[in-house]
DNA sequence: AACCAATTTGCCACCGGTGGCAAGTAAATC
DNA sequence: GATTTACTTGCCACCGGTGGCAAATTGGTT
């Protein structure tokens, strides 16, 4: 194992002092041209690069960024990773994950301990722990910086990234009616999370436009495992009276309706039509591919990531205070189809 | 922001020295019973906990473990990342994840600066980049502690975990050969990966067995993606003479055939089997469920994360050099059937 | 009581950077 | 040319731990 250079062999061989390299590494503009090429080109020629545990230790800074979740779909963890690790890789960050409990008693203590262990610079926050407002709260004290992904705006601008979920799920609603559809069911996510109740009132809402109520009946809460999709996807299909279009809150429960479709004879979309939401690459796979609304989950991480970076950098002083909103879009593909002996 | 108590502080109010409290933490065993219980009374009621960044640039040690992968699929990557994590969790160390590029010609110098700049206490490799022996080489010379997953035993025991996917697809020839099917066609991933070279060797030396040969213009490259699974089943299915069975190098492709089988109304699995590598979420989802091959993805990651650490904290001394080896199974769901006209 | 070995504890330098301030240097003003 | 001003650069302490070694304590022997 070479030894690596440090900071004095850099300032012994370009002759000046260890003061002046650290200038030059941090960028810092008091450092004159001459003297800045020169102790650049020796770092090149070392190829120097400093001790980040050293830089922290002096500097409390990590360049560590710490992703916060809880048992997420394994497709939007890894959009999410993806989107923040390219951010990352751009701007001189390295990523931590951490999984934790939502619902731990101890949630609170394990992020901020988390946190502090490892002297992260700041945490993106994925749902459902970012629905947390204790967590947020403490981020907040602890004087953190952090940014949340979230269906709803629960912070403010700065600390957060939003996905309009309520007015996509309106669309699908819109969407469902303009095909005819009147008998109407909904598989939901578990209420306690406001992702899932911004979906179910958005597309009640949407559907309220056309005059049509979603039984409570056919309001079945799953909790958005493909598990669940199949069992509220029998108690809807097996009974007298069935829907003929189904809307689950995410596309793994969809697929799931697909297949209890399948195994009792229904087709889709010929008799059934299915949507799920997210547009994951499941929704693509299954037969018939899912008509599902797109969650921009790449472009939501890079915006959270620039974002926090942005606060990092500032020490936290305004300008990432612009809004970060994107709109989710409805994707049509095979399993939704006008409703039978309907000619709208 | 309370402030973070310091050794200093436990070292004053317990009455000791720093150097005593350092002791403590780390378990030595020269520190007398009532002064450790002691100081560990003073330590708990101050909720210290040891920076580690100073800890780092004191010892280089950082607890930070490091995954390296190249764009890996989602499902496999997550697998392996909550194995990680669950070990690490458990162990007390953090795991910072790092996407690169196998075939870039910086990916040596890529990973070494990682580690480096990181302070990583070692690295697990995934494949493909677990196969580039140059890495491997250059992770060994710069005494860095390391693990690589992979489908071939390419390392001594001690830094690697390897799965017989050779013998798992040997398996799935004599289950297709037991099925009475003849005409059987094989999907492969990229050659240049000895993943895949492992496993088609494996299926077609499992045939020989049963005097079977894949004919050359059944063996197409794809490259682990839905999208060429999608083109080489239609390359095969449409044309003149048709295979009965497809075998492909994983699910992902695999359901790109049930795609095209389905778009040409071909039935699966009456006129056409299926089958796929991984049992990932993929397989159980698609209809008809795939038939394929199981990897135990999260025991290899337990066990490689578990050698990892062993060996850091052994400091590289034997005892992790047990071997370790995982065993493929074959799962039959319903995408494989006997061939039509057989009743062997 | 004196001595010795084994165990426990403390002191100080050091890991590799950064912060604050003083000193040095060059350009601008009078 | 002397003085002020602005800009560069260097010095030293410090971040919070650990390593090596010396000192102190303990207990058992003679």
């Amino acid at each position: 194992m070479q030894k690596q250079a440090t900071i004095n062999d850099v300032a012994r061989i370009a002759g000046v002092s260890k003061r002046t390299v650290s200038r030059v590494i941090n960028g810092s503009l008091s450092v004159g041209d001459t003297t800045r090429t020169r102790v650049e080109k020796v770092i090149s020629e070392l190829k120097y690069s400093p001790n980040t545990q050293a830089r922290g230790l002096a500097s409390s800074r990590s360049y560590l960024l710490g992703l916060i979740y809880d048992n997420p779909d394994a497709l939007y963890l890894d959009d999410v990773q993806r989107g923040v690790l390219e951010v990352c890789s751009n701007l001189g960050y390295e990523l931590v994950v951490h999984p934790c409990r939502y619902r731990s008693e101890t949630l609170v203590q394990d992020c901020l301990r988390f946190m502090q262990r490892s002297k992260l610079d700041g945490v993106i926050v994925l749902p459902p722990v970012s629905e947390s407002e204790t967590l947020a709260q403490a981020l907040k004290e602890s004087g953190s910086a952090y940014v949340r992904l979230s269906s709803v705006a629960l912070d403010e601008a700065k600390h957060i990234v939003v996905s309009d979920d309520r007015a996509a799920a309106a669309e699908m609603a819109r969407y469902f009616a303009q095909l005819g559809h009147e008998h109407i069911a909904f598989i939901s996510g578990p209420q306690r999370y406001k992702s899932s109740t911004e979906r179910m009132e958005g597309f009640q809402l949407g559907l309220s436009a056309y005059g049509i109520k979603l039984q409570p009946d056919w309001i079945i809460e799953g909790n958005n495992t493909y598990e669940t999709g199949i069992e509220c996807a029998r108690q809807l299909l097996q009974a007298e009276e069935k829907p003929t279009a189904i809307f689950a809150n995410n596309d793994q429960m969809a697929a799931g309706v697909l297949k209890v479709a399948h195994s009792l004879g229904i087709k889709v979309p010929e008799q059934l039509s299915v949507a799920g939401f997210d547009d994951n690459m499941l929704a693509s796979r299954v037969i018939p591919a899912l008509t599902t609304i797109k969650r921009p989950v790449r472009q939501m991480a890079l915006l959270a990531t620039s974002k926090l970076i942005m606060s990092i950098e500032n020490n936290d002083k305004a300008a990432s205070n612009v809004a970060a909103k994107v709109a989710p879009t409805l994707v049509v593909r095979e399993s939704t189809a006008r409703v039978a002996g309907s000619n709208d």
